[in-house]
Formats: structure tokens, sequence, C-alpha cells
DNA sequence: TCTATACTTCGAAGTATGTCAAACTATAAT
DNA sequence: ATTATAGTTTGACATACTTCGAAGTATAGA
């Protein structure tokens, strides 16, 4: 483990960011962006554009649904000009999978 | 990995059924009761009346909410006499912690 | 068979959530 | 400066969720 053990609360925050099929959707993204582009330059993110181009609700809701994201430590936002990038909070992601285990299979 | 990919749609019902800060500490104390007591008699089941002694919510909320958990994959359930005994799914608990990844660290 | 225990089912009530449209702010480009 | 683009805020509304109390079912034991 290499940082401090989060709280019940931290964690049922974000399962509870993550139990929206579009949330669960975006982080998605996020997830498999960062795993397969992670390289030298960190070009690893997401555009919130490309949500809003692609998810089949408007921009307020992505808006509110990220900003959820956020607040539940799943994921960071940058702004670059007039967009803004989505990033991976690697730290709580590999909190959670440290909740359900990788124990005894 | 062991088995099938989960769709989308049995990530985001298992998440959803976690999102619940009483459902999350129910399923908590079944997965720690199993990650403790597995043994040859497999003895690592949590009794439902236990709950419904520990937590500080009615019977039928606890009932409501186990059968959420069910309902998502996440644990099962047998009863033996006049008493319920939750069993953790361990299939559905390595499919949550592979979406969360064990990948890039 | 009667009673006690361990749940479950059924409304009901308050709260939270997801979504949108309309109006707003911020940045860039012309 | 004006306009266009990217995203946010606000307010509203419908739906879903959490919880409870009361009444119902199932099992065990006297």
């Amino acid at each position: 483990m290499r940082d401090t053990k989060p709280s019940h609360q931290d964690i049922a925050k974000a399962f509870k960011a993550l139990s929206n099929p579009n949330r669960l959707r975006i982080y998605q993204e996020i997830l498999q962006r960062q795993r397969h582009d992670v390289g030298p330059n960190d070009d690893s993110g997401c555009l919130l554009y490309d949500f809003i181009n692609s998810l089949k609700i408007g921009a307020p809701t992505i808006s509110h649904h990220v900003k959820e994201l956020v607040n539940a430590n799943l994921i960071r936002v940058e702004r670059n000009g007039k967009f803004l990038t989505c990033y991976l909070n690697t730290n709580m992601r590999r909190k959670l999978a440290e909740f359900l285990g990788e124990g005894d299979d």
C-alpha cells in the first residue's frame, strides 16, 4: 500500500460516483485512455468536449457528472485554452482496487 | 481472466449496489469475513441476523438491501433453519477488481 | 398447535438524483 | 469589439431511492 487507507466514507462516495451509467462510461473512457496512452509525455487525458459529443445527454448534465467524479476524487480536470481535459486519479483507482481484493483467488 | 468479461451494465449495477453506505457496510463485512475465515469447511458467511442487530436501520430495510446485493450478483444467500447466511460472490468481486485495474502502478 | 423468532412484503413519505432548457461565463479567433 | 465555441449555473420536474411501520410468511421449539 503506497498511501493511507481510505475511509469507508471515501469508498462509498467513489462507488456512488460510479453508480450512474453515464458517469461510469466517462470514468471508463478516462481509465482506458490512461492505460493505453501512458508514455513519457503525459498526454493521457480525455477531452470533456468529446464526452459532450459522444454521450446522449446534454452538456449541463455532463458538466454535472464530471464535477461529481472530481468531487469523489476519481479524476481531476485541467483547462487548456477553451478545452477541459480529464485525467485519472490513479491513487483513488488503486484504493478501490485494494478494497475489492486481489487477495484470495 | 478466469471467466467472461462482464458487460458495462453488470459493472454499473454492481457499483450502484455498493453506492449506498449501509449496503457497502454489509458487503464489506461479508468481504472481510470471507477473507479471514476461508478454510476447508466453507464457514465463511455472515448472518443477516447480525446485520439487523448491528446496523442502525430496520429489518425491512436490511432485507431490501441484501436483496439488492444479491440482485447485483455481489453476494448470494442461503437459508439455514431460521437464519440466512450471506456469502461473497468471488466471481463478481474479481470482475470489479479487474475493471479497476491492477494495471499500471 | 401455539408461540417466539427471523425475516419479507406492502404501502407511504421524505429525500436525492438525472436530466433539460435557458441564461450565463470564459476563452479564442476574426 | 463581435462573434463563436466550450463549458457552467440555475431552476424546474419527473423519477428513483431509503427508510419506516404494520401486517404477513417461514421455521423451530415447547
